[in-house]
DNA sequence: TTGACAGGTTATCAGTCGATGCCTACCGTC
DNA sequence: GACGGTAGGCATCGACTGATAACCTGTCAA
């Protein structure tokens, strides 16, 4: 009937296209504001197939926001086996704080943590949230090195996520503070990311 | 008609009521998973009358993300305002951090900043979020400190966002490495929280 | 050839939401 | 004591949303 035959995909791989879809379309909306049709048109399928394929939004989100967290996960864990790792050498965390910077750069990501973290009203969201949280830390952890550096670390990455969310890196003519802020907190990671 | 009579109050007294219903019912939901209804419920009063009265959600959303950024702001200016500020003095910075661990203790302020962040996809809110942070930064930033030692102070502070709003402190018994970094990053503040 | 399963769609619904229009009741003032 | 302005409610609307049900269709085994 269509002219372009609709590609028929094995559920597998449909799954995995509608995750990246909802993380586009969740990364700009968040949980409650986006539906599930935006997710669907991004997609190209129609939104009672993405309801019946997760069950329901709230578990395709649940899966996004999984997704998201691993991706950071594995971004770390891959520059960790790529070369040893001194906690003492300031360049090693250089290495690992570029991963995480090179990582921002599609926004989507980013995005998706940050609504989970402001969705944890629902309880279920907050457990995913923590559990992602959890693992990443885990694997600075790994590192060997203290607790306080892991936590300086982490902290540091939570600034860029706020930063970037605002869009203060986009706007560093407003305000001299704040232009101030994003300079120091991304360093030469900020020509990068404009 | 109604056995009680309603308090009629001044249009400004009434404002200021509905944007602190509104700071607790948008620290729930965040903005689009709030709805006006539930801010007039917490209010006590009709939804259309706290739409007519700013004119829009959206709005009244800005307003309400104003007005916690501004308590943030003033909790800080306290702070200098009570005793010199010394940023070699690690214990000054002791007083600025317990200010703000205070301050998150009733959630409500750090949730709607975290639902500002996030919902930095509408524009509007982003520039509200923006010019928050940069007041917020502006005041650390006029103790004289080197702009590395405020931005790891504000790091600090985001972290214990995301941490609080995954209700981290909450379930320091589900996974230990989370465990560590919420103990790290909460100090002894961790029981006053909880 | 047939049939059954899996991928996918269309139609539709019941509920919710932000917004608008119109009405009422209270209060100060002359 | 009439009157006008303002606080605030009520009814309602049109748009949207998540979910369900029923149906269609390509593919592959027997």
């Amino acid at each position: 009937m269509s002219t372009e035959t609709r590609a028929r995909m094995s559920a597998d791989d449909r799954r995995e296209q509608l995750l990246r879809a909802g993380l586009r379309a969740f990364s700009r909306g968040g949980y409650a504001g986006t539906s599930t049709d935006e997710v669907a048109r991004e997609a190209g399928v129609s939104q009672p197939y993405v309801v019946r394929t997760f069950g329901s939004k709230q578990e395709l989100f649940l899966q996004v926001l999984e997704l998201a967290c691993a991706e950071v996960r594995r971004a770390f864990e891959r520059v960790l086996a790529d070369a040893p790792f001194d906690p003492e050498e300031p360049e090693d965390w250089g290495r690992l704080g570029h991963a995480y910077t090179d990582l921002l750069a599609d926004r989507d990501l980013l995005m998706v943590m940050m609504h989970g973290f402001a969705a944890s009203g629902d309880e279920q969201i907050a457990a995913r949230a923590r559990a992602g949280m959890g693992a990443i830390y885990a694997v600075v952890a790994s590192t060997g090195c203290t607790d306080e550096q892991a936590e300086e670390f982490i902290a540091q990455g939570m600034l860029l996520n706020v930063m970037l969310s605002i869009r203060a890196h986009e706007h560093l003519d407003e305000s001299l503070p704040l232009a101030a802020l994003t300079r120091c907190a991304f360093g030469e990671a900020l020509e990068v990311l404009t």
